[in-house]
DNA sequence: CGTTTTTGTGCAATCGATTGTACAAGATTT
DNA sequence: AAATCTTGTACAATCGATTGCACAAAAACG
């Protein structure tokens, strides 16, 4: 085992000069010598000579690291925004700290807290399930930490954001359902205090609005949005009056849930149920009949908003940014909404 | 904006003590007198003093880090992997920095320069699909670098590992398709130079000779593991005599794809064909028919290889240790291999 | 009571890179 | 030729935590 590194110490001794010229050398510093800096450059390079980074992060005040907070890792949509933002942060020399928080507030907290303790350049986050409350995130931006929301977003903080259109998500698909020829169109809502799930339902309830039709409120149904909560929305659907005739839901998996109930009690899908979801995981273009949804630009999501911190890095620390970028949804249709009328 | 973070230099001076003796009460050193040191944890306390993390590693020469580099985090497999990793390290008080390679062997020389550069206490990866030779990965362990391989290991470098026995979850498969009453059984491989396809393969082999069955290389048909490879062996598995009943496939897409084809061909499934995957990707229980498939163990992976670092981590340098976990895998029957016979 | 041991704390160096300032030698100006 | 400017480099402080060593004061011992 070999010595690990060689630092610009090293190199300094063996040329007879001083490490602070080493380090002016390989910066380019232009009161040194071009002499002196080809051959520390030369010999950086024969060394294979990496710079420590934990030294020049102490020294200069940042690490060079973006904490990354999600609720889980192995959703697929949040390791799809996670997936772009690694590209784009690797190649501008950064790394990424991941943490989740498993939908829990205090987990959120403990990430928190140890991402500013490891001194993150930012935090990049999806707030979890069970916040609603958000002191804990408002005290860091008020202390300067650089804090961007992404998907789950939080309007109270002053804070750059990047998320999709949910509402027009909901709209669209809301409207391609009346189009199709459906009437009775019940909403599976998510929980009402996660914006992405209020912005579904504005959406869901301005198509049916404005298709004419009277909004009840027992056509809302919340639910976790997994397959058991979309089974149980459609127990409470079987006793609504008239017999609802499609479900936009606000997740692909309580979609799943509907169509596999729907199947159970012999009903036909699309023929005599419609069934729509979000977030075009991956399993919905398998399913039988393989189900509209609608995409949600997970990579791209993760790309503009690690564009957007590393626009915002180099600017002075005043002027942290706070721009809410809002990308346009994609309506996928597939068969499960195709009334072939 | 207030000064960012409290240091043991303002404790210090707060309470007339040396940085020094603030440091050591920290770490309750029994140097110091009960009285100093409660002041000090109290200080601490009230103004929420969180160690530099850099500055620590810095000086220790360790940094509560660990480099993972993955193909891709958006690939189920990978993304659960991750997800059991990070709960043992956060809660053992390290962070995670991801890495992907894209498949891509120069990302993956890149991934572990900056990885070591960042001094990262150890790398956990999966090797790249393209990935043939190991030096640049030999050259680290070498330098006492800490590696784990999970997954795709790499059998020639002396590292800890865990991965699943690949070689027995494609021989349970193929039993039960044999067991089915399936005889003409196909197999679609991956790469041979990746150990877990090889692996799939041996156990394919392994139950088709069991079984008495000759064994012919044509019905190994090696591609691109996603659904138009599998669509690829279905042509080509159409040609051979006698014709194929059953489909092995090394991935669960290549059997999607196979499924597809298929039903495009007026084939049943399971009655006229048989197919299984590998992986239980999440779609594999909503296809119709649902697919039978190997659980890899994913997150207990991830959890496994975690623990693995975290034992070593305690042991002095010299004893790194190499143990080779193979987790068991699970085979998950579902309706595409069921002949109701 | 003098000597040894223990206890409690501070000093200063260290990890490696960065950077303001100083300073000498050479180049340019007047 | 003297004064000023430029160029090239080194010194030393800094970032914040850690730690070997020194040393004084207190305690224990013979």
């Amino acid at each position: 085992m070999k010595k690990q590194h060689v630092t610009i110490h090293d190199i300094a001794r063996e040329l007879n000069i001083s490490a602070s010229t080493v380090s002016r050398a390989l910066q380019n510093h232009p009161r040194i010598s071009k002499a002196t800096r080809e051959a520390v450059q030369q010999l950086a390079l024969k060394y294979n000579y990496q710079p420590n980074v934990m030294a020049s992060s102490l020294r200069k005040g940042r690490s060079k690291t973006v904490g990354v907070i999600v609720p889980r890792i192995n959703r697929n949509f949040f390791a799809n925004v996670i997936g772009g933002m690694e590209e784009v942060l690797t190649s501008a020399g950064y790394h990424m700290i991941i943490c989740q928080t498993l939908e829990k507030v205090n987990h959120e907290m403990f990430a928190l807290r140890t991402l500013v303790n490891a001194r993150v350049d930012a935090i990049i986050m999806s707030i979890s399930m069970e916040t609603k409350d958000h002191e804990h995130i408002r005290i860091l931006v008020d202390k300067g930490i650089r804090v961007f929301f992404f998907d789950r977003i939080c309007e109270e903080i002053r804070a750059g954001s990047v998320a999709i259109d949910d509402r027009l998500g909901a709209y669209l698909s809301v409207r391609h359902l009346l189009e199709q020829g459906y009437r009775n169109i019940v909403h599976v809502a998510g929980a009402d205090h996660i914006n992405i799930y209020r912005a579904r339902k504005e959406g869901y309830l301005e198509a049916i609005r404005e298709a004419g039709i009277p909004v009840r409120d027992s056509w809302i149904i919340e639910e976790s949005l997994v397959p058991e909560g979309g089974k149980a929305a459609f127990q409470k659907g079987m006793k609504l009056a008239p017999r609802p005739d499609a479900y936009f839901c606000a997740g692909d998996y309580a979609a799943l849930g509907i169509l596999q109930e729907a199947r159970n009690r012999g009903l036909k899908v699309p023929d005599d149920l419609g069934i729509t979801g979000f977030a075009n995981e991956p399993f919905t273009e398998f399913t039988e009949p393989s189900m509209t949804t609608v995409d949600q630009r997970a990579g791209e999501m993760g790309v503009r908003v690690a564009d957007m911190f590393l626009k915002d890095v180099d600017r002075s620390d005043e002027v942290h940014s706070m721009e809410r970028i809002m990308l346009k949804p994609e309506l996928i249709i597939r068969k499960s909404s195709m009334l072939n009328k």
